[in-house]
DNA sequence: TCGTGTGAATGGATTCACAGCG
DNA sequence: CGCTGTGAATCCATTCACACGA
C-alpha cells in the first residue's frame, strides 16, 4: 500500500472519514433549526449539544472540512449550514425513485424529510398492476415494468427498494441496470451489487434486537450485582452514533477488493 | 448539557464488542435461512458470503460468544441460531409499544419482522382521538391518554416513537417515566433520556443525505461542466475509496452565500 | 480571555496469519 | 488435510490537552 507522503496536510482535503460523514447531517440539522431562529453564531459546545455528540469530536469533524470557526468566538451558523450542505451535495437537486409502495413506501413517499433536503421523489412504483395511477402522497404509483424508462428519462442515481424480502434483490438488479448507484435498502434482505454502487441498509428488526440485547444485559445486571466492580453504575446508554450500517465498506458492495 | 450519556466500555467477562452485537442479527438472519432449508452445517466462509461481511470478521464476532464451531467441518445451524437468539434475548418474548401511527406507524405494525423475532406489539397509541378503536394490522389504536396504563399493564420496556418530530420528546419523557429503558426512535430529532435509557435512532433523511455525499464523489472527477442532462450512469469506478489521496480536485471554497 | 483547531494519546474494530484440533 | 479460534498487527475513531489566533 501507498504510505508515505504526509508531507501535505492539505486544509481542503477531499479525506473525509466515514463515521464523520454520518455526523454531517446531524450537524445540518441542528444548525438548520438555529437559523430558522436566526441564531448568528454558535459555539462547537452548543451545537455539540444540539447534535447530540461531545464538542471535540465536533471539532474534529469540521476541522476535515476546513477552518470554517472563529477562534475566541464559534461558527457562523449559516455559513457553515451552507458548506455542509455542498460537502454532502444537498446543493443540488437529487432525485430519488422508491420502489415497493406498500405501508413504508407510503410512509417514504409522504415523509417530509425528502423535499426539505435537496431530494425530490421522482417516483413511485410498484409491481401491483391495481396500484398504478393511485396517487400516493400526491404522486402517482407507476407500474415497474416503467422502472427503466422512468430512471433514464429523469436522470435517477438515487433508488430506494422498499419491497418484500423476495423482489429486493431483483429490484436492485433492474434499479442497477439502469443507471441507479445509490441505493436505501429497507428489504431485510442482503443485496449483491457491483463495485461502485453504495448500498445502505435500514432495518427495523435488527435495531429491535441490538435493543433486546441491551435491555436483557439491564435485567441481568439487576438480578445480580456483578462481583468486585468499580462503581455501581448502571448501564450507559449507547448513544445513538449510527453504528449499525452496511455502509459503503464492508463485504457489501461488491466482492472485490479495489 | 442535553444528552446526558457517557459511554461505560462494557468489558465485563460477558464483554461482546458493540460492533458485533450489531452483526450477530445479520448472521441470524442468514441462520435462519439456512435452517428453513434444513442444512445441517455451515463454513465460516459461507456464513459470512450469506451475511455480507467476511469469514475472519464472522470467526472474531462468533468467538466473543464461545466456541461452538467444530475445527474441520464448521458450524452447526441450529445450535447457533439457539445461541444467537440466548445472546441476543430472544429466546423470551418483548411486548412493544408503537406511539404515532401514521404512515410509518402503520407501516412498522404491520411489518412481519417483529412478531418472527421475539416482539409482540402489545399497544399502538396515538394522540389523535379519532384514531382510537380503528384497527391497524388487527390491534386496535388506543389513545395517548392511556400510555402510561399500557406500558404498566404490560410490562413493556421497549417503545418504538413513530411520531412528528414535535412531539416525540414528549412522548419520549412519558414512555421513560412510565418503565420504558430502550427506544428505537423514527423521529427526526435528538431525544434527550436519563442514564440508563438506550436510544436508537432511525433516520431516512440522513441515510439518503449520505448516500448524496457519496454519489457527489463519484460523479467528482467529472469536470464541472454539470449538464444537468439524463444521468446516463456515471461513475469513476474507483469503487472502495480506500485510501486514495484525494487530488488537487478544483473546487475552490470561496463562493458564500451570505 | 475564550474557543477553535490539531498533534498526540488512547481505545476499539478489522484484518492477518497461523497454531491447533477434529 | 480443512476450518475454527485467536494472538498480533493494522487501521480507524474518539478523546485529550494545549498552542494559537481573534
Amino acid at each position: 500500500m501507498a504510505t508515505g507522503r504526509t508531507h501535505r496536510p492539505a486544509t481542503r482535503s477531499r479525506g473525509i472519514p466515514e463515521a464523520t460523514v454520518a455526523r454531517l447531517p446531524l450537524y445540518l440539522r441542528a444548525l438548520t433549526a438555529l437559523s430558522e431562529r436566526s441564531v448568528p453564531t454558535v459555539s462547537s459546545e452548543e451545537l455539540a449539544a444540539a447534535a447530540g455528540v461531545n464538542s471535540a469530536k465536533l471539532r474534529k469533524d469540521f476541522s476535515y472540512l476546513g477552518s470554517y470557526g472563529t477562534r475566541g468566538v464559534g461558527y457562523d451558523v449559516e455559513y457553515l449550514v451552507y458548506q455542509i450542505s455542498r460537502e454532502l451535495g444537498l446543493t443540488q437537486d437529487w432525485p430519488v425513485v422508491i420502489v415497493g409502495i406498500g405501508n413504508l413506501g407510503a410512509a417514504l413517499a409522504n415523509y417530509g424529510g425528502f423535499a426539505s433536503r435537496g431530494f425530490r421523489v421522482a417516483a413511485l412504483i410498484d409491481a401491483d398492476p391495481a396500484m398504478a395511477g393511485k396517487p400516493v402522497a400526491g404522486i402517482p404509483v407507476q407500474h415497474a415494468d416503467e422502472l427503466e424508462r422512468i430512471i433514464q428519462d429523469n436522470g435517477v442515481s438515487i433508488g430506494v427498494i422498499a419491497t418484500p424480502a423476495g423482489a429486493a434483490q431483483a429490484v436492485c438488479d433492474r434499479l442497477v441496470g439502469a443507471g441507479v448507484t445509490s441505493i436505501l435498502n429497507f428489504a431485510p434482505t442482503v443485496l449483491t451489487v457491483p463495485d461502485g454502487v453504495d448500498v445502505r441498509k435500514v432495518d427495523l428488526s435488527i435495531e429491535l434486537q441490538i435493543l433486546a440485547f441491551h435491555e436483557q444485559r439491564k435485567a441481568g445486571e439487576e438480578a445480580h450485582a456483578d462481583g468486585a466492580g468499580p462503581a455501581a453504575a448502571r448501564r450507559t446508554g449507547t448513544g445513538s452514533d449510527a453504528s449499525a450500517d452496511q455502509g459503503p465498506d464492508g463485504d457489501v458492495p461488491a466482492v472485490m477488493p479495489a
